[in-house]
DNA sequence: ACAATATACCTCGCCTGTCAATGTATATTA
DNA sequence: TAATATACATTGACAGGCGAGGTATATTGT
């Protein structure tokens, strides 16, 4: 089972960023490794991803720079900065305070 | 602190239909219900309560009546389906899955 | 040799859910 | 009599997800 589009809508980022407190990381990497970490059941699509990189590089969350491969495609790495280490923090939070709203909301009797 | 609305996409037609389960019930009780259960955390707002019922009502999760109100304002009731029901299950096993992989991507080291 | 697949990047434009703003009507309370 | 609560509803803007399309290099199978 994959999971479906808005039910990830908004975490996206927060994934991203969370990817890249172990070091820096490229797109075809994160995206490889996030499905293999959720064990297949979220495959994160290429144009979401890249849009995401777009926005959260814009917002100063990550900086990005073009790696030295001598072979091979070329790769664009992204780090994660202070401000970004301090946004997953809070989304983080959310998440925590989300999840306890959905449990709350969607428990049974 | 509010859940931002990104937060919740998609988990509002659940929410609405969880609601129905213990009876029918009408918008603004349902919307009173709501930010009770969640501690106020999570406040639906009015244009999307109605636009998820339109949707969930045209889907055939829920049917609609209008209420016998001799005082104060008319009610327009609603009552879930056993497509409704269904479709709960189905979203509340989502939302066990989304957790678990959100849960696995999101942790710390 | 060459087709297929994997690696690796990117953008355009559509779709869908959220919601601010706005509007209607009745009942209660200060 | 003004404010607030109850109760419904629509419109149009906005933002994120992503299908479809495109570029380029390297490896693997036949």
């Amino acid at each position: 089972m994959t999971i479906s589009a808005d039910l990830l809508r908004g975490y996206t980022d927060a994934v991203i960023l969370r990817q890249l407190t172990g070091g820096d990381g490229y797109g075809y990497q994160i995206s490889k490794e996030v499905s293999r970490l959720s064990g297949g059941r979220l495959e994160m699509k290429e144009a979401t991803l890249y849009t995401a990189f777009r926005r959260l590089e814009g917002a100063g969350f990550i900086r990005s720079y073009w790696g030295d491969e001598t072979v091979g495609a070329r790769r664009r790495y992204y780090s994660l900065t202070d401000e970004g280490k301090n946004r997953l923090n809070e989304e983080v939070a959310a998440w925590h305070e989300t999840r306890e709203v959905l449990n709350k909301l969607l428990e049974e009797e």
